[in-house]
DNA sequence: GGCTATACTTACATGTTTGTCAATAGACTC
DNA sequence: GAGTCTATTGACAAACATGTAAGTATAGCC
């Protein structure tokens, strides 16, 4: 053996083994690290350095994959933004209970509700980010849409008159506004009132029975 | 005149009057300068350089007020939350409408969904500060006190029972949670589902009214 | 085994940001 | 006017952030 060809003089550096993953592997745990960092920190958090860290790589890494940091929150907002509109209509797609308006409404607001995402998207929002973007236009319209077409079948059922499309819109911006709203200052708010997780569970339910009865009042 | 004992040879620097204002002005100025490039840029606009050059001064003018960028930050928690206080308070203290709580609530809506006010302490709470500062634990409870109060008075006058305390924090959270989350997303929200500004109010409206009946349905 | 493609790394360049220091200049008192 | 206090400044320092360049190692393919 003798002195080995690569001669080793002083612990000069044991390169590490190298973890090699697919491109598409690696961009998924950067954004994911990235939104962890995002939710917990704020938008400060969001350094290379720190997300590579998270990783266990190095940040050039990150930036061969996203071209800039820039590209890094595009991707970021992209992906919340496919998430978030996944999640919504799937709520409102769990037939079954048929009629329950309130059920979907209370579903939709689980889903925005949810702290990492409602966090990533408010500081999108704050930052002025996914302003020009395509967001959500869509999205809205087509909750409303949904909420309004379960609506109007119940009326027609009951033989009741249609509701107003724009009563269903204030409902849903309600919920959004709400739900929004509890996933960023919720806690502190439960807090400073003396309200322990249950109650919070409480709220909700409270919530959706105050849609409830505003829908059966009719408009 | 000759050369001067000051050689002054191409136009060296006019060393711009320096204006010199008492620390409390200096104060103000800058927090006001940095409270409005919070709201309109977000967490990354808050940069001492731009901050100072806003207010028309030389950055470290700003360390020697504020020892730190964290002491801006820290002062900047702390006005926010006065002046939130104050807020509140006074839209709960308008007498006059007596007995009209919903009113008073719409006000308690318009003080927190004030932009500035709700990105600014968005942004704080996102970024994880003011958990453990004081932040509003008293407030909160102020305010669900005073509703109580006044929907207590209108029971008895109505010979009605007493409202459960749990219900009015529940419809506090809910106004202050949808008020928050309509001053960060409302815009965005609105301009989805193609509401124009008047739309905006329709909905606060709305929202009144709706917390109307839920007030008058007892509970 | 050798070849190619590319995920990944180390080292460096560059710009930006907070923070320090000594000096300067208004405002106020005597 | 002289003297003091301190708000303010310009120049510098140090840390940190993003981004670049060039080489290295791993996976897939022949």
């Amino acid at each position: 053996m003798s002195s080995a060809v690569k001669s080793e003089t002083s612990t000069p550096k044991p390169p590490a083994k190298r973890v090699r993953r697919t491109a598409e592997e690696a961009r998924r745990l950067i954004l994911d690290a990235a939104e962890a960092r995002l939710a917990r920190q704020g938008p400060e958090g969001l350094r290379l350095q720190d997300i590579a860290r998270d990783v266990g790589i190095s940040h050039p890494a990150i930036l061969h994959h996203f071209e800039s940091r820039e590209g890094l929150v595009r991707a970021l907002i992209g992906r919340a933004n496919r998430q978030l509109r996944d999640k919504l209509l799937s709520a409102l797609d769990g037939d079954g209970e048929g009629s329950d308006t309130a059920y979907h409404i209370g579903h939709v607001f689980e889903a925005l509700s949810d702290r990492g995402t409602a966090r990533l998207l408010s500081w999108l929002l704050l930052t002025g980010r996914a302003s020009d973007e395509q967001m959500e236009p869509n999205v809205m319209r087509e909750i409303v849409d949904a909420i309004q077409a379960r609506r109007e079948d119940h009326a027609r059922q009951e033989k009741q008159p249609a509701p107003d499309r724009e009563d269903t819109l204030f409902i849903a911006m309600l919920t959004a506004s709400a739900a929004f709203g509890e996933a960023i200052v919720g806690r502190q708010l439960a807090e400073a009132a003396g309200l322990d997780r249950d109650g919070l569970a409480r709220f909700r339910l409270w919530f959706a029975r105050m849609i409830n009865d505003h829908l059966d009042t009719g408009k």
